[in-house]
DNA sequence: CCGCCTCGAGTTCT
DNA sequence: CTCGAGGCGG
């Protein structure tokens, strides 16, 4: 043999050998450099003496010419689809099925991750790849083995005979950091990028042209098999698993066995804490009978296999379609629109709404009426628009346009430009448009606010469509009978309603401060005015420099307190409240109670749900003994009273050293 | 002037 | 809960 045909030979063997360290082991041997040295080494020789070339080459698995369009070809084994759940219990009903199906016999489980991908058939025949195809329709598929061929860790020659036909099923999909990187180009080059991995997978696989398949960083798992004709029989599932390793076919990082539903269970949330350290994304866990035997003596439904099951993690993101983009009208007349969405379920809750914050927001998702989208809970709980499918698009979908008038009032609208961000904003500036109206008597009655029990917003909204209520004041002067008369309003829902607004005139100052909506002031600059100017006449008068002199209040927010306070509108509110007898000055001897102020100077964040007390409950113990509650975790705070379920304010608390506490803890440094 | 720390505002579904 | 922006210390 000539010299240069035995360097040929041995460049690929060492290729394949890196290959198989870097794509089915993970643990790359050499820098992608060399890598590229040796490569670029055998596609030299191979082109000078193209009759060296043997088909096993890492060069071949690139093919040839583009298709014009996929064959068709028949499952030889139909690949049937599992059935799946998002239910535990459900799992249980699967064991119990089988403990029907199989009486008196032993049997035991295996879980395995489930791979969100693209499901496909690959044959080998006498340990030669001879084709690859798609699921189709469970009985037909697009024969699609060039572009397999093109997935590094694939072997085009097994490393050994396992007999005369194996045909492994599996999953095509894409490493979260190959799709990442393959975004960014696309982005870069102005192509639109993909949604997610899945949508990357399928995408690629259905490119005629192998080329273009080839840069797209493809990887595959298998976890299954269709038609086989093995020189050694099956036994079990984990013994196919280790059939698959020995013929370097790559195969899911951990499979658990488990012998009854508890071990599943334990089996499944260990996987959820695992998942998201895999390298591809998983929607869930499949679960199958261990002994190939026994899976077929129980056989197959019309649809899905009686021996395995999918168990599907509820999921954070979902798509849908953009039905429709309509605007709301906030408390302070910004409009925002929001997005209509066709109903999806998503992480334990159906949404048909979501928010799209402002029109620059708008522009950088670029979504359109009518598009796919993908939408997800952000913070677990409330819902956001990700990103538009463009790929998906038909040409009908419609771009929005923002109205020139308020669709409350129809108003014209202002356009702001905020100077240091250059975001937009618009507003309808008519201070009697019934949506602010009804936002400002919203946060009156809040529970944050002058927490009037009933004030809710059925009830605020007829009030103000009859124009029985235009501001706070009107409240305190409506009777039992007027309220009475309106809808889903009887006498004893109105008469609680009444006695909630009389009572709410006991409230503390800075209930009253902070309900007034005046802008740039919430919460805690309401507690801080309350307590360093004591009455509300005081801060009315108050000058913009003594206003600055306040702890938290800069030149902003002094001014915007000012200007409130100067308008004409607001002064008579203000006078009509007092005379309507609601607390406008704090109860001075209350101001500094005798109490052991044992959590002076500290400051507390709360986060998730505690086991017995309120969220407002625990702030007020806190602040009775002298503590400060603030929202924001930093190395500044002093204690996190963390309960269940609490996110990522735990984590940044952990992260910061910060001293966690329970409820139980802060009971017992009470003495509550 | 920069960067950290907070606060304010908007927000969905049950 | 998250994001953006105001306040303020270095």
């Amino acid at each position: 043999m000539p010299e240069l045909q035995k360097e040929y030979l041995d460049l690929v063997v060492e290729i394949k050998k890196h290959d198989y360290a870097y794509y089915v082991m993970g643990e790359p041997t050499i820098t992608d450099r060399e890598y590229d040295v040796l490569y670029k080494r055998l596609q030299e020789i191979e082109k000078a003496n193209p009759q060296f070339v043997i088909p096993d080459s890492p060069t071949q698995k690139v093919g040839g010419e583009p298709l014009d369009q996929f064959n068709q070809i028949q499952h030889k084994v139909p690949m049937l689809s599992l059935d799946n759940t998002y239910f535990p219990e459900e799992i249980t009903q699967f064991i119990a099925r089988l403990e029907r199906l199989l009486p008196d016999q032993e049997f035991d489980f295996t879980v395995e991750p489930k791979v969100d991908g693209v499901a496909v058939a690959v044959r080998y025949e006498d340990g030669q790849f001879s084709s690859g195809m798609t699921r189709g329709d469970g009985s037909v598929g697009d024969d699609i083995s060039e572009n397999i061929k093109t997935i590094r860790s694939l072997p085009i020659q097994l490393p050994g005979i396992p007999g005369r036909i194996l045909e492994v099923r599996g999953e095509v999909f894409m490493p979260r950091s190959g799709f990442m990187k393959m975004n960014e180009k696309r982005r870069s080059a102005g192509d639109p990028p993909f949604a997610n991995p899945r949508n990357a997978t399928a995408g690629s696989l259905k490119q005629l042209d192998s080329k273009l398949v080839s840069e797209r960083p493809l990887d595959i798992i298998f976890y299954g098999f269709g038609q086989i004709d093995l020189s050694h029989p099956l036994d079990t599932n984990l013994g196919f698993m280790d059939l698959l390793k020995s013929l370097s076919l790559p195969t899911p990082q951990k499979v658990w066995l488990c012998k009854d539903s508890d071990e599943i269970l334990d089996a499944l949330n260990e996987l959820g804490e695992l998942r998201k350290q895999l390298p591809y994304e998983t929607d869930g866990a499949v679960i199958k009978l261990n002994s190939i035997e026994l899976r077929e003596q129980v056989g197959n439904t019309a649809k899905a296999p009686r021996w395995a099951m999918a168990y599907k993690f509820e999921s954070e993101q979902a798509i849908t379609r953009l039905r429709d983009i309509t605007i709301q009208v906030g408390r302070t007349g910004v409009l925002t629109p929001v997005a209509e969405l066709e109903p999806v379920f998503v992480a334990g809750s159906t949404v048909s709404r979501a928010t799209l914050h402002n029109e620059d927001d708008m522009k950088r998702k670029g979504v359109l009426i009518g598009d796919l989208i993908i939408v997800e809970k952000a913070g677990e709980v409330i819902p956001a628009v990700v990103q538009a499918l463009v790929q998906e698009r038909s040409g009908d979908e419609k771009e929005y346009v923002f109205p020139e008038n308020c669709p409350e009032c129809a108003t014209r609208i202002i356009k702001e430009i905020h100077v240091s961000s250059g975001n937009t904003v618009y507003r309808c500036p008519n201070p009697s448009c019934e949506a602010q109206i009804r936002g400002q008597l919203l946060q009156w009655c809040s529970r944050g606010g002058m927490d009037i029990e009933g004030g809710g917003d059925v009830l605020i909204r007829q009030l103000v469509s009859h124009g029985l209520a235009k501001n706070p004041a009107d409240l305190y002067k409506l009777t039992a009978s007027q309220v009475a008369g309106l809808d889903r309003m009887a006498e004893k829902s109105a008469n609680n309603f009444i006695q909630g607004v009389e009572e709410s005139k006991k409230r503390d100052l800075w209930r009253l401060i902070f309900s007034l909506g005046i802008p740039h002031v919430g919460k805690s600059t309401a507690k801080r005015l309350a307590k360093d100017l004591i009455s509300i006449d005081r801060i009315a008068q108050a000058t913009i420099e003594e206003l600055i002199e306040i702890e938290d209040v800069g030149e902003i927010v002094a001014q915007s307190i000012s200007s409130w306070f100067q308008d004409a509108q607001n002064k008579s509110l203000i006078e009509e409240l007092a005379n309507l007898g609601l607390t406008t000055e704090i109860d001075q001897s209350h101001q500094e109670s005798q109490n052991a102020q044992i959590f002076k100077g500290k400051t507390f964040v709360l986060t998730g749900t505690l086991p017995s007390l309120k969220r407002s409950e625990a702030a007020a113990i806190i602040e009775y003994h002298g503590g400060k509650v603030s929202s924001s975790v930093s190395k500044k705070t002093d204690y996190v009273l963390a309960g269940a379920d609490a996110g990522s304010k735990l984590e940044k608390a952990q992260k910061l050293n910060v001293t966690i506490i329970s409820e139980e803890e802060l009971h017992k440094l009470t003495n509550s």
